[in-house]
RNA sequence: CGGGGUAUAGCGCAGUCUGGUAGCGCGUCUGGUUUGGGACCAGGAUGUCGGGAGUUCGAAUCUCUCUACCCCGACCA
C-alpha cells in the first residue's frame, strides 16, 4: 500500500479522553476513532489488524472442528423470556421494538438463538457432537465503557457452542477449545495464562478465561509460584490457617473509640496491626426465590477483603451482593461502623482466617466503643466458617503447592461448560439410541476479538508507538525512501523494492510521500503504527549496493545487499 | 446507578473570575527554501464558543435548563 493512496492520519498529541496506552496509541496511530461512548469506527489500517486476529482465529477453530455460522445480531424477546434472561440479564441487554411493538434485543451473547437453532437442526444422537461458531458485532450496554475497544458497547466476538451427548463428550471437546485457544494466543504473540474462573451469568458448572498479562487489566489473577495451579482471584480459594486456634490470654474489655470506625483508624488508635481487628460487613439477605429476606453478616480479618462473588453464593445473600444500610443493621442489634459479633441476631458467617483469629479487637455493637482481648467461643458464638475472602500474595496455594503470586490480566477469551442450563430451558433434544428423548449438554466459547487487539498493544509498545507481532501487524514491512521525487535513483529504486515486495506477497506500507514530509516524519509515523520491519532506501545505499533494515522491537539495524533484501525480509515475517 | 469533572476550529488548549462581538500551538491548503529523526519563510481557509431559554444596549463569559463526554466505585469478551 502507498502511503499517499492510504486514508491514515496520525496524531501527534494525545487524544484528552484516553487513560490506558493501547487506547492512547490506538487513537494516535489512527486505528480507530471514536463515534459515541464504546462505540468506534475501525480505520483501514487498524481493521488491517483485526482481520489479522479474525483469520487466527477462523483457522485455529476450523481445525480443532467447529463450523462456522452467522447468525443475527438482533434477537426476539420471546427466546429470551423462555430462558428468564430476558428479565434477569438486566441493563446491559439493549432492547429495541420493531414496527409492530415486538420486543427484540441487539445480542449481547447467543445462547438463545443457537439452542433454538440446535433444537430445530439437530434431531438424532448420530449428528453429535457439534461445534459452530462465528465471528461477529456484540452489543452489551455497559454501564461504563472504558478504555477504547478494551471495554467498548460494541465489539467482535468469537463465539461458539457445542453440543453433546454426554458429558465425556462434552469434557473431550471442552479440552480441544482449551488446546485451540493456546495455539491462537501463541500465534498472536500473547503472553497470557489459562485460569480457573467463575462462570458468571452465562452460567454452568466448569470454565477457564483466557488472561493476558498486563498492568493495565481488570483482572487479578492469581498464581501458585511452584505449580501450574492459576485462576481468577475472583475464584482461588483461600484455605484455613495451620494448625488451632491460638488459645486466649487476654480478658475481654470495652474501650471508647469514638472517632474510629474505620479498620484503619481503630487499628491505629488502639495500636494494634489490622490483621488483629475483626471486620463486619452486613449485606441484604434473600430467600431461595429471591426476594428479600434478613440481613446477613460477615466477619474478616481486618486485613482481608471480602471476595463478592463468594459472598453471593453464600446461602440467603441477596445477589447481587448489597450492603445493608444503617436502619437494618440497627435491627440486628448492631450500630453502623462498631458491629461485632456480640449479642448480634443475624445469621453470622466467618471467614477461615478470621475464626483462627484469638484476643481481638471488634465492634461493642454500641456507638463509639470496641472491644478488646475478644475470643470465639469464650466471648462470642463462632458462626458458620467459610472461605469468604480474596487470597493475597503470599498465601498458600489451594493445591498445596506453594504460595500464591498475584498479577493483573486481561480477559480475552473465556470457555465454559455449560450443561443443560440452556438446552433444559428451551427443550432441545435428540433422541438416543433407544428412540428416547435426550437433553442436549452444551459448552460455550468465547473470544473478544477487538479486546484482543487492544491487549496485544498493552503488551507491545514503546515510547514511540506500537510493536506489533508479525500475526498482527497491517503491514509487515515498511519501505521509507529519503528523498522520494526529489532523487530520480531513490525514486526509481524505491518503486522496483515496492513492486518486488509487494510481488512475493509481502504486505508492504511503501511511505512514497514526496519532499514535503521529512525523514523525521516518516520514521516517527512507521514507529507510531508499529510495522515491524523497516528499510529505507537512500542514495548513499543505491551508491553502496545496499538497504538498511530496522527491527522494530528492537531497534537493531543491518545493511543488507539489495539483491538479498527480498529473501532477508521473507526470513523476518516468517517467524 | 451513585459521586466528581469537562464541553471553545480536525487534535491539544487559552480566554469565563472582572460581559464589549474569539485566540494560540499542531494539523490542513497555496507558493518558495530545505532534506537521515516530528524543518523554515510568506500567505490562506476552517468556529451556530454542546443545545435551548433568560438577564443585559451587548453573553464564550452571568442565571436556569437539557444533552453529550470523561474519571472514581458494583459487571464482562
Amino acid at each position: 500500500m502507498r502511503a499517499t493512496e492510504f486514508l491514515l492520519t496520525t496524531e501527534k498529541e494525545t487524544p484528552a479522553d484516553a487513560v490506558v496506552v493501547s487506547h492512547k496509541l490506538m487513537l494516535r496511530a489512527g486505528l480507530i476513532r471514536k463515534l459515541a461512548a464504546g462505540l468506534y469506527t475501525w480505520m483501514p489500517i487498524g481493521l488491517l489488524s483485526l482481520r489479522k486476529v479474525e483469520a487466527v482465529v477462523r483457522e485455529e477453530m476450523n481445525k480443532a472442528g467447529a463450523q462456522e455460522v452467522l447468525m443475527p445480531a438482533v434477537q426476539p424477546a420471546e427466546l429470551w423470556e423462555e430462558t428468564g434472561r430476558w428479565f434477569k440479564y438486566g441493563g446491559e441487554l439493549l432492547r429495541v421494538k420493531d414496527r409492530h411493538n415486538r420486543d427484540f434485543c441487539i445480542g449481547p451473547t447467543h445462547e438463545e438463538v443457537i439452542t433454538d437453532l440446535a433444537r430445530t437442526q439437530l434431531t438424532s444422537y448420530k449428528q453429535l457432537p457439534v461445534n459452530l461458531y462465528q465471528i461477529q458485532t456484540k452489543f452489551r450496554d455497559e454501564t461504563r465503557p472504558r478504555f477504547g475497544v478494551m471495554r467498548a458497547r460494541e465489539f467482535i466476538m468469537k463465539d461458539a457452542y457445542s453440543f453433546h451427548g454426554n458429558q465425556e463428550s462434552l469434557e473431550e471437546t471442552y479440552q480441544k477449545m482449551h488446546q485451540a485457544y493456546c495455539n491462537i494466543f501463541n500465534r498472536l504473540g500473547l503472553d497470557f495464562r489459562p485460569v480457573m474462573a467463575d462462570t458468571g451469568s452465562i452460567g454452568g458448572a466448569k470454565s477457564h478465561e483466557f488472561q493476558v498479562l498486563a498492568n493495565s487489566g481488570e483482572d487479578d489473577i492469581v498464581f501458585s509460584n511452584s505449580s501450574d495451579y492459576a485462576a481468577n482471584i475472583e475464584l482461588a480459594e483461600a484455605l484455613a490457617p495451620a494448625g488451632a486456634r491460638p488459645a486466649p490470654a487476654q480478658a475481654l474489655s470495652k474501650v471508647a473509640t469514638p472517632n474510629a470506625q474505620s479498620i484503619e483508624d481503630v487499628a491505629a488508635f488502639l495500636k494494634v496491626p489490622a490483621s488483629q481487628v475483626l471486620k463486619a460487613i452486613v449485606v441484604r439477605g434473600a430467600d431461595d426465590e429471591g426476594k428479600s429476606a434478613a440481613p446477613v453478616v460477615f466477619f474478616l480479618r481486618g486485613d482481608h477483603e471480602l471476595n463478592e462473588v463468594k459472598a453471593e453464593k453464600t446461602p440467603g445473600v441477596a445477589s447481587p451482593l448489597q450492603f445493608a444500610s444503617e436502619e437494618e443493621i440497627i435491627a440486628l442489634g448492631g450500630v453502623a461502623g462498631f458491629v461485632g459479633p456480640k449479642g448480634l441476631k443475624a445469621k453470622v458467617y466467618v471467614d477461615r482466617a478470621a475464626a483462627h483469629m484469638a484476643d481481638f479487637v471488634c465492634g461493642a455493637n454500641e456507638k463509639g466503643a470496641h472491644l478488646t482481648g475478644g475470643n470465639w467461643e469464650r466471648d462470642f458464638a463462632l458462626g458458620e466458617i467459610r472461605d469468604l475472602r480474596n487470597v493475597v500474595v503470599g498465601d498458600p496455594s489451594p493445591d498445596g503447592k506453594g504460595t500464591l503470586d498475584i498479577k493483573r490480566g486481561i480477559e480475552v477469551g473465556h470457555i465454559f461448560q455449560l450443561g443443560t442450563k440452556y438446552s433444559e430451558a428451551m427443550k432441545a433434544t435428540v433422541l438416543d439410541e433407544n428412540g428416547k428423548a435426550k437433553t442436549l449438554i452444551m459448552g460455550c466459547y468465547g473470544i473478544g476479538v477487538s479486546r484482543v487487539v487492544a491487549a496485544a498493544i498493552e503488551q507491545n509498545h514503546d515510547d514511540n508507538g506500537i510493536i506489533w507481532p508479525n500475526s498482527m501487524a497491517p503491514f509487515h514491512v515498511g519501505i521509507v525512501p529519503m528523498g522520494y521525487g526529489k532523487s530520480e535513483a531513490v525514486t526509481q529504486a524505491a518503486d522496483a523494492l515496492y513492486a518486488e515486495l509487494k510481488a512475493a506477497g509481502i504486505e508492504v506500507y511503501f511511505d512514497d510521500r514526496d519532499k514535503k514530509t521529512s525523514p523525521g516524519v516518516k520514521f516517527a509515523d512507521m514507529e507510531l503504527i508499529g510495522i515491524p520491519h523497516r528499510v529505507v532506501v537512500s542514495d548513499r545505499g543505491i551508491e553502496a549496493g545496499t538497504v538498511e533494515y530496522t527491527a522494530r522491537r528492537d531497534g537493531v539495524k543491518a545493511e543488507v545487499a539489495r539483491q538479498d533484501i527480498l529473501s532477508f525480509l521473507q526470513a523476518k515475517v516468517q517467524c
